[in-house]
DNA sequence: AAAATATGGTTCTAATGCGAACTATATTTA
DNA sequence: TAAATATAGTTCGCATTAGAACCATATTTT
């Protein structure tokens, strides 16, 4: 399984790069990750975080109430289910969206240049066709 | 950045998958990458091992320690250098490489049935390419 | 509608994961 | 060779991770 080796080495090497800079900008990459996910949004519940970011529920709820400590999202009832919120950010979480959210990407991007855009293209088809096969049922 | 997105997805189905028949087997993902890395060698550094299985050396500690524990590995003196271990499984550890080695090689291996031996090759290889493009300098 | 089941979030535990500080030994430099 | 620097492992702090148990609300079944 040759490929599984280089396919968990590059993402650890990306998480390592991309994980080094974000920690840069004052956030841990789980952190970025729901910034990243609920900026320019009307926010979201936790259920449909945790499957845009892949992040556990059972990890969710400490990594909510991190950025909610720091001011960054708020929490609201769910019209809907009394069971559920609705997580969004705040200004303050917004700003920061806005400032680092560009810079990250312009941080990473000059790692594609070698790439041409049908190579990237075929690689993520790739990717999500192994992906499947990763998937129980 | 979909790329990005579909090649982290993809290495956490694989770890989602390939972690839970791990467990099943009595080792977390990262006791059994480091059974695997020293099955059939000699032994070796904490250094090499990290470099093979990408663990941080902070983390390496605690995760030898626990195979240690379980009487899986030993820990000897290094002929060349004083500050350096060699790190070898027991010949329980040995027997347990033996057993399970193979069962999770076939476990994973249908996942791969609808690749190609080149399909395989040629993403391996795009990945390598990928990940050298996120390392520093 | 009452009971059974499913689902959204929280809490808990054990193990990682990373980075930084630290100890001890090696290697390099002056 | 003495001093400066580098490296191997350990330790520490903080955050994340998966999974299981749990509570409360929804949904389904009877």
């Amino acid at each position: 399984m040759p490929l599984v080796r280089a396919l968990v080495q590059c993402t650890q090497s990306f998480e390592r790069c991309s994980g080094a800079h974000v920690r840069q900008l004052g956030l841990t990459p789980a952190q970025f990750d729901i910034i990243a996910t609920l900026g320019n949004t009307q926010g979201m519940s936790c259920k449909e975080l945790g499957e845009k970011t892949l992040i556990t529920k059972g990890t969710m709820t400490g990594v909510l109430d991190r950025l909610q400590q720091k001011g960054l999202l708020s929490r609201h009832d769910s019209p809907d289910d009394g069971r559920s919120w609705i997580t969004k950010l705040t200004r303050k979480g917004q700003a920061l969206f806005d400032e680092i959210f560009p810079a990250h990407l312009a941080h990473l991007r000059p790692m594609f240049a070698s790439f041409s855009d049908g190579e990237l293209d075929t690689m993520r088809e790739q990717l999500i066709r192994l992906r499947a096969a990763f998937e129980p049922a």
